[in-house]
DNA sequence: AAATCCTCCAACCGCGATCAC
DNA sequence: CGTGATCGCGGTTGGAGGATT
């Protein structure tokens, strides 16, 4: 299927919004509502396109949204946030109430992303990864884990599919396609998703799922749920509660995990991001965020593609 | 004071996911 | 079920303004 241009291009105001204009999209979603925004330029009067009005409103237009300088808290909240989802911006701006995705980016990009690249680039030399390359699948999996990579504003609930302890070290699917990790608005919430094209795992069929080699975990990420694996808070016996703690602790070398959380997400142990940053990992290594680095990376370990 | 460089961030772009018909 | 429309996300760009030379 073709793309089609969001709008006509032709005629329409780009760049910088004027007052004038803020105030015409502000008072037009007062009266109308967010939505629509294919519509809504035409409708308000507005020379921009839908794509362009809806930034706008969620970036710097909205009512809730909060100006100035992030906080000590609120970077604290990023990196440890950045360390579990990766540059899942809208994910991470879930958390922070007030701020946008693309605010936190940007934070990300102007704060850390720099000291990252010069950071890797001082480091690329000593690297050193093992060779992970399976047959069938030529894959260079890094030496850390990866985070949880998701596909929505807010996780309410995560499938948790743990290998069993004799194979996870062994099992491993090349073509595995992926598994959603739960990922869904405030109100929409429990949906799995993806795991019809994940034959291993197919709840809908008893005897594929009875009969493989794997089994379900399922738990509720909802709001709680997060703030005390941010915090730490008792995290050590809901992770008792929620996660098998079999596989050896996770078999955190293992190669073979695999699974996949939604999107092309892989999540390996001991891998933050693709901008994995060793500083803050040294200062968070003293955090009681520490303790949970292990838990995701040995219960998430074999998250991979 | 002028030129150049650098930083920050608002806005744009392309793509995948989802919705509606 | 297929197709087009729409939405939402993440990566990237470009310009304004500050810092440096």
């Amino acid at each position: 299927m073709g793309r089609s241009p969001c709008c006509a291009k032709e005629g329409l105001n780009r760049g910088a919004w004027t007052a004038t204009e803020d105030k015409i999209l502000t008072d037009y979603i007062k009266i109308n509502g967010e939505g629509k925004w294919r519509n809504l330029p035409k409708r308000a009067g507005l020379k921009r396109c839908g794509k362009s009005c809806r930034l706008r409103w969620l970036n710097y237009l909205r009512p809730d949204i909060k100006r100035g300088n992030i906080s000590h808290d609120e970077e604290e909240l990023i990196i440890r946030l950045h360390k579990l989802l990766g540059n899942r911006w809208s994910l991470i701006a879930g958390r922070l109430p007030g701020r946008t995705d693309n605010e936190i980016k940007n934070y990300w990009n102007t704060n850390f992303g720099k000291k990252l690249q010069d950071h890797h680039q001082q480091q690329i030399p000593s690297l050193k990864k093992p060779n992970f390359d399976l047959p069938g699948k030529s894959t260079t999996m890094p030496t850390d884990f990866q985070p949880i990579r998701t596909k929505a504003s807010k996780c309410t609930k995560v499938i948790i599919i743990t290998p069993e302890p004799q194979k996870c070290s062994q099992q491993y699917y090349p073509d595995t396609k992926q598994v959603t990790v739960a990922a869904e608005s405030d109100h929409d919430h429990n949906v799995i998703k993806g795991l019809d094209s994940f034959p291993e795992f197919n709840l809908g069929d008893d005897q594929n799922h009875n009969s493989s080699d794997y089994f379900l975990r399922d738990f509720e990420m909802d709001e709680n749920f997060l703030s005390e694996f941010l915090n730490g808070v008792d995290f050590s016996e809901l992770a008792a509660n929620n996660f098998d703690t079999n596989c050896d602790g996770g078999d955190n070398n293992s190669t073979s995990s695999s699974t996949t959380a939604t999107n092309n997400t892989c999540c390996e142990r001991g891998y933050s991001s693709p901008n994995h940053d060793h500083h803050q990992d040294d200062k968070l290594q003293d955090s009681d965020f520490s303790f949970t680095d292990s838990i995701i990376g040995s219960e998430f370990g074999w998250f991979c593609d």
